[in-house]
DNA sequence: AAGATAGTGTAGTCTACACTACACATCGAA
DNA sequence: TTCGATGTGTAGTGTAGACTACACTATCTT
């Protein structure tokens, strides 16, 4: 009766834990290289090293594997924004260094190469989508709105949306950076540039594109 | 002699023209419906009638095919933003305009079928990105970047790097909407959201966080 | 009318790959 | 030491689908 187990249960003994590990760690490794579509799960069973049942008692089928694959990094990726003590920083000095962390994770190559997986596989995997915003995006949006909601609390930012507030300034420092990293149209930018862009776009953030009277050129 | 024509010849005659149109206007449906992926040739030829030969020889293979489909439709989608008269407007009202055009296009489910579809193929057929990127997003860009530039050279704003400048913008504008969207993970935006947004937009982006006063929620 | 040019239709080749079956190995707990 | 759960390895099965071959037709030009 043991090789009805039909979805994923999670693992007992060390053993299974080390076999599932090493099939997810794999399988990232390949989808990131190739995508979804060109890996076969042979492909990945002759990488992780054990057995194709293995990988089917694990995630019952490739989606599986794929989605908690997704679910493992994005969760990793995003969750590690430093939160700590923003507060007592000026807003300046918050949004600089929220933002500079943020911009170097997103245009990381890894990181890019999830979301172009994601992208690419939501319309057929609706659970997909959820998942990964939720773990990632999703999760930094709601931690800048809720700095906002404070700052509005103390009285030091007048009331607003502050969700959408954090969307904006989020989609202002990605802007059209992150669509030419995904598309791979330009080399990963320095930390210098990173530092420079983050810089003025707290500014136009801050003051607005009338409220500073010169800002040259990089 | 005949069959061995192997690349993408423009179609000389009327007829040649039509079946090549029907044979674009089927990918269309198809890659946007189910993903490149998903659709083979054969659906395609049998959408739109007549022969596989005849897609072999107009497009060479399948990723041609997919390439003609995707250069025509984002010079279409993003070729028709208005830009007349711009220069006489303030620059909110001309913000306030090419923002909800722009949202209202980029948030149709065609454009963000083209999107999914590019970032999916975008790392095995190179090209692609390219040929998207600068009949898309990239031309919008720098018709805004354009108008920038006429604005500071009559000294109504101060000089920036207005390429970046406008990417600022439209990134603002889309900010997280669009990934929302192109996730799936919420219904279309009305016109008068559309409308909403685009307006704090513009505010945020004239004036910063700290111009205004207050900003209610919408 | 004859030959080039483009389109049609069918049938077929070849390969890739998701998923299954089955027999056997390992190992920890009772 | 044996039982149950889990992991391994190999060898399928079935299907889908990109691309080609080939024989034929329609149209246009000169």
């Amino acid at each position: 009766m043991s090789p009805s187990l039909p979805k994923d249960s999670p693992p007992t003994t060390e053993r299974g834990r080390q076999r599932r590990d090493a099939l997810l760690d794999a399988a990232q490794q390949l989808f990131l290289e190739r995508g979804y579509g060109q890996v076969s799960v042979n492909d990945i069973v002759g990488r992780a090293g054990g057995s194709l049942s293995t990988l089917y008692r694990h995630f019952g089928n490739k989606e599986g594997l794929f989605q908690a694959m997704i679910e493992r990094r994005s969760h990793h990726i995003y969750g590690t924004l430093t939160d700590e003590g923003v507060d007592e920083l000026t807003i300046e000095a918050a949004l600089q260094r929220l933002g500079i962390e943020l911009l170097v994770k997103v245009m990381d190559e890894e990181t890019l190469g999830i979301y172009r997986e994601v992208v690419a596989e939501s319309p057929r995997q609706s659970q997909l989508a959820r998942l990964f915003f939720d773990g990632g995006p999703g999760r930094v949006r709601l931690a800048l709105a809720d700095y906002f909601e404070r700052r509005v609390q103390r009285q030091l930012m007048p009331a607003c949306d502050t969700v959408e507030l954090a969307g904006a300034f989020l989609g202002m420092l990605l802007g059209e950076w992150h669509l030419i990293r995904v598309l791979q149209l330009e080399s990963p930018p320095s930390r210098t540039a990173i530092e420079n862009r983050v810089t003025r776009c707290v500014d136009l953030f801050l003051h607005g594109v009338q409220g500073r009277p010169s800002r040259r050129s990089q």
